[in-house]
RNA sequence: GUGGCUGUAGCUCAGUUGGUUAGAGCGCCAGAUUGUGGAUCUGGAGGUCGCGGGUUCAAGCCCCGUCAGCCACCCCA
C-alpha cells in the first residue's frame, strides 16, 4: 500500500535556511539593530501584503512587472511589497501626525520580487533599510554615510568601498546638454560605464536617449573623470558653473566628503563616482552604493540615497527623506563563499551529557541553573554512550560538555570538559558557572556572521 | 522576460560508440571500545539517474517538454 506523496519543495528563488547558514542571518539582522539604534533609529513594521496601487508605479516599470500579485479572498487588488520604501512612504503619510519630525526609522524584513534569479538575487529576501525623513539637511545625508560604513564594518568586513554620487550634479549637467527631458534613459546607460565600457555607453546614449555624438562625448568626459573627490569636484565646479542644481550637488558631495573624512571615515572606503546614477526613479539628491572590493560581482550590499518627493503621492504634506537598505540576503551568500559562516548548528555552548538515565532529574536541573547564570544548555534527551553523545557535540558545534555519574554525583562534582582544546576539569558545582564563563571567553573571537 | 550551460546517493563527482544487477570519495548508522568527540579498521543503510513524454530490441547517455540551479542580458539588495 504506497499512499502518493507530496514531493517536498521549495519555488524557484525562495528557500528554506537551515541552522548553521540561519543563526548566520540572525546574527547580522542583530548587528543592523545595533548599529542602527546606536544612531537613534526606532523600529517600525508594515504588512507584507498591501493594496496593488500603493505599490505600483513607484520604482519604475521593472518593479511594477516584478509585482506578486493576485486577488485576495475579498475580491481585493493586492501586491507583496517589493522594498520597503515605498510601504513606507504609505506609513508616513498615513501616520505622520503620530511622528515626531524628523523621524527615523528602521525596518528589518522580507521582501518580494517575481525577477530571474542568479547568485545572491532571490525572489524572497530581507532587506534592512533604514531611513529619515523630513529633513533637507546634508547631515542627514552624512550620517546616512556613516550608518552604512559603521554597519558593513561592525558585519566584519575590511575591504569595501562606499561609492557616493549626487543626481544633482547629474541633472545639472543634463541641464546644460539639453538632455534632461530623458534623464531617465541618459542615467540608466551611464550606470553601465563600469560594466559595458565607454563605448558600449555611447551606443546605449545614442539608441535609447537619441543623444547626438557630442552630447555622448560630453557625458562620457564627465563620467570618466577620476581622482580623489576634491579633484573631480573642482572639475565638475567649472563644468557646471552657473547652472544652479549642479551647484547645489557639488556643494552637498563637497560637505559630505569633509565631514566623513571629518569624522573619521578611512578615504579608502569612500569615493566619488560620478557614473553611478540608480535606476530607481525616485532618488533626487545624495546617491550609495557599497561594493565588497573581494566579490565585486555579487552587486551593491547597501545602497540608498536621497528622495525629496517620495511620499506626494499619499500626501500633500512634504517629505523628504533619505536613507539605504542592506541587503543581507546577499550579503550572506558573499560570506558565504568567502567561508564567512561559521559551521556551528548551535546557538548554545554547553551540552549535558546524559549519562546515566537515573541522574536525568540532575541534568535537567543543571541546565535550568546553568541558563539562570546567562549560559545556554543543552541537556541531551536519550541516555546514549557518552562516546556517541559527545561525537553529536563536536558535530554540532558545541564548545563545552558536562559530564556526570555515579562517581561524580557520588563527590559532589562534574566533569567540565572542552571540546575545542580537549581539556577537562572536575569541579564543584558552586564554580561551574564561573568556569564556564571563564572558558567561553577564551574562545577565539567568532567570525562575523 | 530573452539567450546559453548544468541536473547521477545527504555532499563532491565518475559512468566507454546507447547494452543486461549504476559506482567512488566524503558524510551518515552500527560495531571494534557496555564512563569520554575529532583518528583507524570492519560492516550496513541510502538511487523510480530532477520530473514527464518520445525514439529504440534496449536510455543515466539521444530528442521534446517541464521544474530547479548557475552564467550573460535586463534590472537590482
Amino acid at each position: 500500500m504506497n499512499r502518493p506523496l507530496i514531493i517536498p519543495r521549495t519555488l524557484k528563488g525562495f528557500r528554506d535556511h537551515l541552522p548553521a547558514p540561519a543563526m548566520a542571518r540572525e546574527a547580522l539582522l542583530e548587528t543592523a539593530r545595533r548599529v542602527y539604534r546606536s544612531y537613534g533609529f526606532s523600529p517600525i513594521d508594515t504588512p507584507a501584503l498591501e493594496y496593488t496601487e500603493v505599490l505600483l508605479g513607484k520604482g519604475g516599470d521593472e518593479s511594477d512587472k516584478q509585482l506578486f500579485r493576485f486577488t485576495d479572498q475579498g475580491g481585493r487588488d493586492v501586491a507583496l511589497r517589493f522594498d520597503l520604501t515605498v510601504p513606507f512612504a504609505r506609513f508616513a503619510a498615513q501616520h505622520i501626525n503620530d511622528l515626531a519630525v524628523p523621524f527615523k526609522r528602521y525596518h528589518l524584513a522580507p521582501v518580494w520580487r517575481g525577477e530571474n534569479t542568479h547568485r545572491g538575487r532571490y525572489r524572497e529576501f530581507i532587506q534592512c533599510d533604514f531611513d529619515t525623513i523630513g529633513t533637507d539637511s546634508n547631515a542627514a545625508d552624512i550620517e546616512t554615510l556613516l550608518v552604512i560604513h559603521d554597519l558593513v564594518s561592525a558585519i566584519g568586513f575590511e575591504r569595501f568601498r562606499i561609492q557616493v554620487n549626487n543626481r544633482l550634479v547629474l541633472n545639472g549637467l543634463l541641464e546644460i546638454l539639453g538632455l534632461i527631458d530623458r534623464s531617465s534613459a541618459v542615467l540608466r546607460a551611464l550606470d553601465k560605464l563600469h560594466k559595458i565600457g565607454a563605448e558600449g555607453v555611447a551606443a546605449e546614449l545614442a539608441e535609447r536617449a537619441g543623444a547626438s555624438p557630442e552630447q555622448s562625448d560630453r557625458v562620457l568626459e564627465f563620467a570618466r573623470l577620476t581622482g580623489s573627490p576634491e579633484s573631480v569636484l573642482t572639475t565638475l565646479e567649472g563644468w557646471l558653473k552657473g547652472n544652479a542644481t549642479g551647484e547645489l550637488g557639488i556643494a552637498r558631495l563637497r560637505e559630505l566628503f569633509t565631514v566623513a573624512q571629518h569624522a573619521g571615515i578611512p578615504a579608502e572606503r569612500l569615493a566619488l563616482d560620478v557614473s553611478i546614477a540608480r535606476g530607481l526613479d525616485y532618488y533626487t539628491g545624495t546617491i550609495y552604493e557599497t561594493f565588497l572590493l573581494d566579490d565585486p560581482k555579487i552587486g551593491s550590499i547597501c545602497s540608498g540615497g536621497r528622495y525629496d518627493n517620495l511620499a506626494e503621492l499619499f500626501t500633500s504634506q512634504k517629505l523628504p527623506g533619505v536613507g539605504a537598505s542592506l541587503g543581507l540576503d546577499r550579503l550572506l551568500a558573499a560570506m558565504e563563499s568567502f567561508g564567512m559562516i561559521s559551521a556551528s548548528a548551535t546557538p548554545a555552548p554547553v551540552l549535558v551529557v546524559h549519562f546515566d538515565s537515573q541522574h536525568m532529574p540532575e541534568y535537567i536541573r543543571i541546565g535550568r541553573t546553568l541558563r539562570a547564570a546567562g549560559i545556554a544548555t543543552e541537556v541531551f534527551p536519550d541516555a546514549k554512550g557518552v562516546g556517541k553523545q559527545l561525537k553529536y557535540a563536536d558535530r554540532k558545534g558545541f564548545a563545552l560538555a558536562l559530564i556526570a555519574g555515579e562517581t561524580e554525583f557520588a563527590q559532589g562534582v562534574w566533569q567540565l570538559k572542552d571540546l575545542r582544546a580537549g581539556t577537562q576539569t572536575t569541579l564543584p558545582e558552586a564554580d561551574l558557572a564561573q568556569a564556564i564563563h571563564a572558558a567561553l571567553q577564551q574562545a577565539p573571537a567568532k567570525p562575523a556572521g
